[in-house]
RNA sequence: GUGCCCAUAGCUCAACCGGAUAGAGCACCAGCCUUCUAAGCUGGGGGUUACAGGUUCGAUUCCUGUUGGGCACACCA
């Protein structure tokens, strides 16, 4: 097939030459081909003219209509209109839309891959939860909005790397370390002597009994088993640290979510990467001493304060190890940083690329970038839910997976614009009707799978059929779909947007919905039952392939 | 008090970096299963895009202000 399939930037592309000849001093400007709405306005449409109306000083009509006639031919495009105020709009040609039915199935899984990130090496950073409880709701929206991150990046061209960061040295691993002591001598939360920091969840008493029962535990990083003995506190902050850690695994791996790389905090220091950073931010000139502390001059950067690296009492902030393990990210040569993480750390950004800009090594202003969730509150019979069993004060993960499946619960949580707030309904989630999206999509998938088993034929010869039959307006809708699909990943990519794939599936499914409703594709005309199924089969990989970087499933059958 | 995010149909959300008549689903009303899955489809009503200004051929989108909601403002992590 000698087709071009990417037809927006093949028109772009025609224009940019029309515009060298029309007007060869504006030649810098930017050309932007869109969608319309409305199929009457074309399938591509440019408003180049307009924008140039001014520079030239001539009516848009007029400069479109020169546009046009120095368009180059191109096989792909059937018909170019002036509309409006000086849209220029171009109709495609019917077999280069149902050149893609053949792409698709040709390309299989591969359909909608691109190369914008021409191999070159990302991170992305989420979750990132201290192991000192099981993830909480907040957490599976990291999850799901950072793995399918994760997934779009992969297919638009990124090598990615998934990273979790953890602290496992701070206070409140301190913390955590005297709540299990205190349960394994007896002492419950409701004791009056039990600490103001300490943690009262049930799953602080699972640890303290998996310590003293001896028990080993293995998570994605370490292994460890418990000594039994409470008054060995190096040996229970080490064992609850890894139960905790062996728990978030499982979850996550409930969740379909798995990482390359876990990077504890406490490395940093035993690596001396942190001392190494604070002898280079001092080399660098940008601190001072103060009130018997190190200061890091971050106003320099764009902070609204100078931020304190060594406190008086001799101990670094938080601050010095985020920065260092930021320095080391950057060594490992990753082009492209993401951290996904909640809204409530969004002061730390500034901060981070405060400390970086002050290494003066050259690291880009607005390296990394972060990607940061609002918040999550969850609903059940209408009234919001607070606590879990398990965790006491808040819901976790694991609930939400339990309760409404893996599916729909990645669906939800990665189907929303990360900033703004999300309303986790948990009936919703839970339906099984059609309010419910997941099942919408999965519903058309798995119907169109019922139909090629019916069917029974070989899939392959479905590549030998005529396109050029499917000509109705339930498979121009269908086509044209399918053509925007690696927009789709090049939009998700670029604005770091995973929730458009999810969008964008539902209007697939839709699409689909109504053809199955209008037409028959099991008809007696041999040719015409291929070139249906070819299409609906090219869907359906499309379906597929979507899914996949959702994280959700395609089933065969519901 | 300062900074960041958000505000679109009764509800939950879209709108392709400024485009043409602002779109879906739920809910409401009226229809469609002897046929490949009705977890579906078709049609209908429903909007001053929070409010007030500004920028221009053109604003839900960009700027300023106001109101309302969320988050963050340690020598804690």
């Amino acid at each position: 097939m000698s087709f071009v399939i990417n037809f927006k930037s093949h028109i772009a592309e025609l224009f940019a030459q029309a515009l060298r000849e029309v007007a060869p001093d504006a030649a810098q400007i930017d050309i932007l081909i869109e969608r319309p709405k409305q199929a009457s306005h074309g399938d591509y449409a440019c408003n180049l003219a307009m924008q140039l109306a001014k520079p030239l000083r001539k009516s848009p009509r007029d400069i479109a209509q020169a546009l046009i006639a120095a368009l180059p031919a191109s096989e792909v495009i059937e018909k170019v209109e002036i509309a409006g105020a000086g849209f220029i709009n171009l109709f495609l040609t019917k077999a280069a839309k149902q050149a893609i039915v053949h792409a698709v199935l040709h390309a299989g899984a591969g359909y909608g891959h691109i190369h914008l990130g021409a191999g070159r090496k990302l991170q992305v950073e989420f979750v990132s939860a201290n192991p000192t409880g099981p993830l909480h709701v907040g957490h599976g929206r990291g999850a799901a909005v950072g793995d399918c991150l994760c997934n779009v990046l992969h297919a638009a061209g990124w090598n990615v790397t998934r990273e979790f960061y953890y602290n496992d040295a701070g206070a409140q691993i301190e913390n955590l370390m005297r709540s299990v002591q205190l349960r394994c001598k007896g002492i419950t939360p409701d004791d009056p002597s039990w600490p103001e920091g300490g943690y009262r969840g049930d799953y602080i008493a699972d640890v303290a009994r998996a310590y003293m029962a001896m028990e080993t535990v293995e998570a994605d990083d370490q292994r460890t088993t418990g000594k039994g003995d409470a008054d060995d506190e190096v040996a229970i902050r080490h064992f609850a640290v890894a139960y905790l850690r062996r728990e978030q695994d499982l979850d996550l791996r409930a969740f379909n979510v798995e990482f390359d790389v876990f990077s504890l905090e406490s490395a940093l220091y035993s690596e001396g990467k942190v001392e190494e950073t604070v002898s280079r931010l001092v080399a660098s000139g940008h601190t001072y001493e103060q009130d018997d502390a190190l200061w890091l001059r971050t106003t320099d950067f764009g902070d609204d304060k100078d931020r304190v690296m060594r406190k008086s009492d001799g101990g670094y902030t938080y601050f010095v190890p985020d920065v260092a393990y930021h320095l080391d990210k950057w060594r490992r040569g990753f082009v492209r940083v993401i951290n996904e993480q909640g809204a409530d750390h969004h002061s730390t950004i500034t901060r981070v690329r405060a400390g970086l800009q002050a290494l003066d090594i050259g690291i880009p202003k607005d390296w990394p970038d972060y990607v940061l969730h609002q918040m999550v509150t969850v609903l059940k019979n209408g009234e919001e839910v607070k606590i879990s069993k398990r965790a006491g004060s808040y819901v976790t993960l694991r609930d939400l997976i339990d309760e409404v499946g893996c599916d729909a619960t990645r669906y939800f949580l990665a189907a929303r614009h990360p900033d703004s707030q999300l309303v986790f309904d948990i009936d919703l989630a839970k339906s099984k009707t059609n309010d419910n999206p997941v099942y919408y999509i999965q519903y058309a998938h798995a119907r169109i799978s019922t139909v090629l088993e019916t069917w029974g034929g070989e899939r392959l010869s479905l590549l030998q059929a005529d396109f050029s039959l499917l000509d109705s307006e339930y498979e121009t809708a269908l086509l044209q779909l399918m053509i925007d699909y690696p927009q789709v990943i090049e939009s998700a990519a670029q604005d770091l947007a995973p929730h458009l794939v999810a969008f964008y599936l539902k209007d697939l499914a839709s699409a689909f919905h109504s053809y199955y409703n209008a037409s028959r594709f099991l008809v007696d005309d041999e040719a015409v039952k291929c070139a249906r199924l070819a299409l609906i089969a090219a869907a359906a990989q499309v379906m597929s392939n979507g899914l996949a970087l959702l994280g959700v499933s395609a089933p065969e059958k519901m």
